[in-house]
DNA sequence: GTAATTATAGTACCATAAACTATAGTTGCA
DNA sequence: TGCAACTATAGTTTATGGTACTATAATTAC
């Protein structure tokens, strides 16, 4: 296992800078380093917030959609979304980040 | 499953009216039916683009990530990432949804 | 009526993705 | 300088997320 080591002032400087002109697209891109995960202090612990099957049905009605047009768009099965909503199968991995996205962000963020 | 109320005859109109309201929120969630695929034509074809190792490398660097952070936002492993910028893999699924969000809104959808 | 949907259900199965190891080059800090 | 910790590649093995298949009942459009 891994140690999540304290973060050093200047990387963690890094790190803030790096976020402000990406998002102030005021500086090319090729003029800041990199960010590693010795810049970040990289636990394992991703910020993903695991969704029940009643969470996803939520989201897929709140979007008025039927499990076949939802899963369309996730490029997903009708058959794995109901899997998913009756509590029999659990998403990870990306198929996780996706749903977080579409939780906190909306569904127009990936069918626009 | 009980659907609303009165049963219309009306199905076109109804992808589009709702797609007005949503981006135009003026009518709250509740008031439009449900879009199903009887009303999107959806068959087979999703609109994802394939993207070969060297497009996800050039994301990644776009995001001045080493492949260990870039993995953590996406919830992968750095060792999967690396097979995925050689080729040695290809993503499917949820994964290249994920990928298509990143490549066409930026890596902000997922870290903001 | 009836044909095409939606949603649930159970099983079998495969490729993605993880886990593990190892190697070589690079970077940060004392 | 030295060295620890990182990045990236590489090969192999393993596990499970997600698919495919089939079937049933209820709903909806024509």
């Amino acid at each position: 296992m891994k140690q999540n080591k304290k973060p050093s002032r200047l990387s963690k400087a890094i790190v803030e800078m790096a976020k402000d002109m990406r998002s102030g697209d005021m500086v090319d891109e090729e003029t800041y380093k990199k960010i590693t995960s010795r810049h970040l202090g990289l636990k394992e612990k991703v910020d993903v917030e695991t969704l029940t099957g009643d969470d996803i049905r939520a989201m897929r009605e709140q979007a008025h959609m039927s499990q076949s047009v939802f899963a369309h768009y996730l490029n997903l099965t009708a058959d794995y979304v109901s899997k998913l909503e009756r509590g029999l199968k659990h998403p990870k991995g990306p198929a996780l980040v996706l749903l977080n996205v579409i939780h906190r962000k909306g569904i127009e963020t990936i069918t626009g």
